[in-house]
Order: C-alpha cells, then sequence, then structure tokens
DNA sequence: TAGAACTCGCAACCAACGGTTGCGCATGCC
DNA sequence: GGCATGCGCAACCGTTGGTTGCGAGTTCTA
C-alpha cells in the first residue's frame, strides 16, 4: 500500500543529519553550510553535499548574498513532506488497529466455543 | 529539538525496503526470507539481512519452524517507531506553524508602519 | 591598495550499507 | 537413501555519508 512515490522526498528528510540541519534552519530562519557545521558534529563539505541534496528536492532555496551561499527552507515543500510522513504513520496507525480488532474477535470467538 | 534517540528506529523504519517488509509481514501475519523475497524486487538474503536488522531493533521476532524460519511483527514495537515518527511530524508541524505566525505578525506590523 | 581572513566549490579518498552471486549445510518429502 | 527446499555464510560491487586537502572568489583592514 505504501506508495513508491514518496520515496524521493522521504528519503531526503529520512537521514538524521539532513532532518537536523532542517531544524537548525527553521530555528535560525536561515543559514550557510559554515553556520550549521559549526552547530553540527560534521565537517562543512558534508552539510555542503546535504544543502546539494535538500536543494534538489527543493526543501531548502539558496540566496547567494557576497561571500556567503545563504540558505532558507521552503516551507510548503516541507509541509508537504511532513504530511506524507504523518500519512505514512496514519496509514501504519490503522493497519495495527485493525490487526488488534481482528485478533480479539478472533479471542472472542474462542472464547465463545470454550 | 528532535533528539538522537529514535535515530535506532527511526532509521530501521526509514528503509523503503524495510518499511514494505512490514507491510507484508502485517498483511499476511508473518512470512519467511524466501516468502518474502517472492513478493519483493530484492533476493533472499536481501531480505534476509533487513530481517536482521529488524530483529536487532525488536521491530520483529523470528520463530524456527522445521526448515523455515518463520517471523512476525512485534506489534507494540512497531506502535512505540510509528508514535516517535508522528512525534517528529508533529514537532516540525508544530514549528512549521509558529513561524507562519511569526511571518504574519511582521507582515502586520509592516502594515501599520506604511 | 595590498594582503590577511573568510567562505565557498572541486577532487580524491575512506567506511558503511544495500544489494548480488555463489557456495555449503540442514531439514523435509518421495 | 536421494532429491528438493530453505537457510546461513562469504566474497564482491555500487552508492552514499563523511573526511581531508586545495584553489579561487569576496570582504575587511592596516
Amino acid at each position: 500500500m505504501t506508495a513508491a512515490v514518496d520515496d524521493d522526498l522521504w528519503s531526503a528528510v529520512g537521514d538524521p543529519t539532513r532532518r537536523r540541519m532542517l531544524d537548525l534552519l527553521l530555528a535560525d530562519g536561515g543559514g550557510t553550510a559554515t553556520s550549521l557545521s559549526e552547530r553540527l558534529p560534521v565537517t562543512r563539505q558534508a552539510v555542503a553535499k546535504h544543502l546539494g541534496v535538500l536543494d534538489r528536492v527543493g526543501l531548502v532555496h539558496a540566496a547567494p548574498a557576497g561571500r556567503e551561499r545563504r540558505y532558507r527552507v521552503d516551507e510548503e515543500q516541507l509541509a508537504r513532506a511532513v504530511a506524507q510522513l504523518s500519512s505514512v504513520g496514519a496509514a501504519w496507525d490503522a493497519r495495527l488497529r485493525r490487526i488488534k480488532l481482528i485478533a480479539e474477535a478472533v479471542q472472542r470467538e474462542r472464547a465463545d466455543q470454550a
């Protein structure tokens, strides 16, 4: 049921470092590869690569400012990703609930027979 | 804010193939590496490795049955993972909402000045 | 205005991981 | 006993997250 369409956006958000980057960018209202790397346990280059990935899927946008390259979160796109995320969660939740109901029904049936 | 504690469970569920495996296991009420690999675009060995990962984080449990090795989903653990998932989603959602409010406030302030 | 300081991008390299193929071993069925 | 089936182990490959090293462009300042 869980389609494969999600996978590009999902996998972009799937990386822990990228999640923390998005978190920092949201908290500070933007940032550069260098500024982010100072608050993360990875080097600037690693951050830069991640920013490239996030840029490709449209979760962030770059704005050259002098010698800096300032990144900001595309909130609309992130909202879309979050929606997909919670929809997957909801699907599993529903399935788990259904399984539980069936299990309980079987239990009741057995109890009736005994 | 999003802690690093989630990362083990989260990354286990992060892989698309593992998500589809969990989905299949839930739908069929269990399965073996071979049975799963027949319904997935990967080999039995790849599936076996993934089952090992899922087993290590407690999302599935193995029950040797004759020459088979039958796996079942630990629904409680999966429910916990789903909860973490949606909590992360909720956190981002809240932050996005807050950002939006601030932005609107700034807009209004500017309008008043003009 | 020349040079120091800072930020960035590119390239080479490494480790981990998802995936495959090829084997050998155990279990079950005829 | 013999054949088929299911599993585990090992070697190997491509991708990806991460690092170091370096050269080039921009800003600040002496």
